[in-house]
DNA sequence: TTTTTTTGATTGAACGTTCAATCAAAATAA
DNA sequence: TTATTTTGATTGAACGTTCAATCAAAAAAA
């Protein structure tokens, strides 16, 4: 038999240098040969271990939403209040793991091309679900039922948004500002008006 | 002598045909072949009027950067008070002609390929101070110097955000809804601590 | 006519996919 | 143990497709 635990480590490393070729060189340019290259692999290991290119990007979708559930999950298993909840959802978001900026350029890139790929679409949704649902289910134990809904839509769009400056702004902007900010938000969704 | 105007007719068909094109089918998708067949004309005009593709989607990304700037002097121009400026660049930006589902789609794609193409990145960091020079400037007649920096900010990503949610998001969240939460984010800004 | 616009065919490069061949490690048997 | 068999891992090249760019020629206007 060939080497046991092949398996998991050439998926990791295709992920990881899809991620870095989708940052260094753009989306477009993210090609199966620059791919495995970067990853030290001949072309046809993609094949072996992911059908096709499409399913090797749809993976690494999914690796990018399962990172942030993650952590999502492990700051959410730590709060006990509400606010803790809300807290522990934008702490998660603005965590150096899910900060870096190949991963920030890898989201991006996946968005835009989710709106023509149902197979990213589909991981798109259920990680927008799952984002608003966090928030909604915080908020409605601290505000009414729809001005919770509204909140929890603003912090979503917060959280995204930041996400993008982060990606798109090149210094201006650091993950501890974005971070505050977020955070500034919440805060001010709980005063009374 | 050639026909008159066509050259302004023609940039204007194959920038809205790009528009179209990136909608439908996705910025990979958008080849020279499909946009122009969109456009009702053959693919040798590209080169024509645009030099190449690069030069052709330039000159859509900066088509939509335009149209949002000319929307934003407009409402700028009528507003008196900081707070109406602030709200103006809020109205700017979600009103109807930034906001048609064909023209979020492009800016989308568009955010994501300036990353590595640095012609579009021009565009996009122009665009992007725009934004946040509008915001601070209204803002620090408001704030003290640093709690308006950080308003901008937080209010720019909120903005940006909001248009991802609404191309992300195939209905949940309306436009009204998206403009309704921005002007509450400002409002709650402007509120004393 | 002269000039510009527009077309559609052509070219060469780059891409994703496929696959036969090779290789190394594990399993098996003695 | 040692020799043999089995299995999956991995490569690199060939194939067909698709694309952007180019260009010669046709069409249209002045």
């Amino acid at each position: 038999m060939p080497k046991v635990g092949m398996e998991d480590l050439r998926r990791r490393q295709l992920i990881a240098a899809t991620i870095t070729s989708i940052h260094e060189q753009g989306f477009a340019n993210a090609t199966i040969s620059r791919i495995s290259k970067t990853a030290g692999l001949s072309g046809g290991i993609v094949a072996h271990y992911f059908d096709d290119k499409a399913g090797l990007l749809a993976a690494t979708m999914r690796s990018l939403a399962q990172s942030l559930l993650a952590e999502t999950r492990r700051r959410l298993k730590a709060a006990e209040t509400p606010e803790e909840r809300i807290d522990a959802v934008i702490l998660a978001n603005f965590s150096d793991a899910q900060n870096d900026p190949e991963s920030v350029s890898a989201w991006l890139a996946f968005w835009s091309e989710a709106r023509s790929t149902p197979a990213l679409w589909r991981i798109q949704k259920i990680n927008e679900r799952r984002l608003l649902s966090n928030l909604k289910h915080a908020f409605k134990q601290l505000l009414p039922e729809d001005e919770a809904e509204i909140a929890a839509a603003g912090l979503a769009a917060m959280i995204e948004g930041l996400w993008l400056r982060c990606a798109l702004s090149h210094g201006p902007l650091t993950v501890d500002q974005a971070r505050m900010i977020a955070r500034d938000y919440a805060a001010r969704l709980l005063h009374k008006d």
